[in-house]
DNA sequence: TTGGAGTCAATAGG
DNA sequence: CCTATTGACTCCAA
């Protein structure tokens, strides 16, 4: 007995009521987004046990996305299948969330029951026998649905066709592009002119000084956001924004290091794509320079990572072998249902995907409290009724 | 209110 | 076309 199990990262299964979620945004024609309360998509499995995805998600065992991703990247690309149709119809996702997901998968343990459900998708469809088949024709039944909304569009043409409607394929009828009218109503502007907003890109030097204050203050205060806003020139909202993606981005840049190393130290060593070398790259954005985002408390690290990540010591390349859907002849309806609760199922090429044990210690533990050490220095600063801080030394 | 997690959707490159 | 990046938004919990 190497160690004492337990200290998995519980998570509190809470009842979690499926929310409704209309967005406010106007429904585009993109596609069938017929999402329904329980089952938003077409599951791959039409009569399992009538369990919705989020039932699914709160009993699926510990799923390794890294190999889950790596795999689905792998299907997807032999079989030229877009990023954007896999999306839409089998998570229920835009395409560039898809790429951020596939290539910067958190952590199973780290994501919330929400941030898991495009991980089960990904499982359940990569169980399924006929998944390329499906999305093949799907992707050609949209080509033929462009075709055919090209050609009665070219008529007589008058000059440009421009048109580029999207709109189309399983009519929803509901053609309302309606530029949606914002809630901001304050002041008796303009209002009608196409709110377009322009979408604002940061230039780099912006982009230099935010990464900047963020190195001396990770959480700024009101004020000093009122204070880069104004000297930037930016609003106040954009700074905020700004703040709050770049921590959520820079924590992510932990995991996939904590991933990576996991991955290097258990099992075979091949050090990913990318970077990994060792230390912070630069990544969240182009400019290079700096690279030691989230600054200080770094310097105790001693991963002694024994196997941290159960499963994803290996790699296989393959390309064969579909996928390791447990038992593969018999039991025409449990494979699935075990390899996504890692019931028996032992083995198997790629027990990465299937864990029911709970791995001793998420070692990485140091850095995730590092990562997150701002984060509380911030609210006890709070708590103290402080306001800049400043600098505190341990 | 504030911050985190997930996403969307515009847009920059291929 | 396709994918990657990233500012803004929605939800939620503390």
């Amino acid at each position: 007995a190497p160690e004492s199990p337990l200290s998995s990262a519980e998570e509190s299964v809470k009842s979690q009521q499926e929310e409704q979620m209309c967005r406010s945004s106007v429904q585009e024609p993109s596609e069938a987004s017929e999402s329904q309360p329980g089952t938003p998509l077409p599951l791959p499995l039409p009569g399992q046990a009538g369990l919705s995805i989020q039932e699914m998600v709160a009993m699926s065992a510990e799923l390794d996305t890294y190999v889950i991703t790596k795999k689905v990247k792998e299907v997807l690309t032999d079989n030229n299948l877009g990023q954007r149709l896999f999306g839409e119809s089998i998570l229920g996702l835009t395409q560039g969330s898809v790429s951020d997901l596939l290539a910067r998968p958190k952590p199973w343990h780290k994501l919330s029951l929400k941030g898991r459900e495009p991980f089960v998708r990904m499982q359940l469809w990569l169980s399924d026998p006929r998944n390329v088949e499906k999305l093949m024709d799907m992707k050609r039944m949209e080509k033929k649905a462009y075709m055919k909304r090209r050609h009665s569009s070219i008529g007589e043409s008058h000059s440009l066709e421009s048109g580029l409607s999207a709109a189309d394929l399983t009519q929803g009828a509901s053609p309302q592009h309606l530029s949606q009218q914002p809630p901001q109503q304050m002041q008796p502007q303009q209002q009608q002119p196409q709110l377009k907003k322009p979408r604002v890109v940061l230039a780099p030097e912006e982009k230099e000084a935010l990464k900047r204050a963020y190195q001396q203050k990770p959480y700024p205060s009101p004020k000093t956001i009122e204070e880069l806003a104004s000297q930037l020139n930016l609003k106040t909202s954009t700074v905020i924004n700004w703040f709050h993606n770049y921590r959520s981005r820079i924590r992510r840049e932990l995991f996939i290091e904590e991933i990576q190393a996991a991955a290097g130290e258990g099992g075979s060593p091949s050090a990913r794509p990318g970077k990994s070398g060792g230390e912070g790259e630069n990544s969240c954005d182009g400019t290079e320079s700096d690279s030691t985002a989230e600054g200080r408390p770094s310097g105790s690290e001693e991963r002694k990572g024994f196997l941290e990540s159960p499963g994803l010591g290996h790699r296989e390349e393959d390309g064969e072998g579909e996928f390791p859907s447990a038992s593969g002849t018999s039991r025409p309806r449990g494979g699935i249902i075990d390899s996504l609760f890692g019931i028996p199922e032992s083995i198997s090429v790629t027990n990465a995907a299937t864990t029911p044990c709970r791995n001793p210690k998420d070692s990485s533990l140091r850095k995730k409290k590092a990562a997150n050490l701002n984060n509380i220095i911030h609210r006890l600063e709070k708590a103290a009724n402080r306001d800049e801080p400043h600098e505190w030394e341990f």
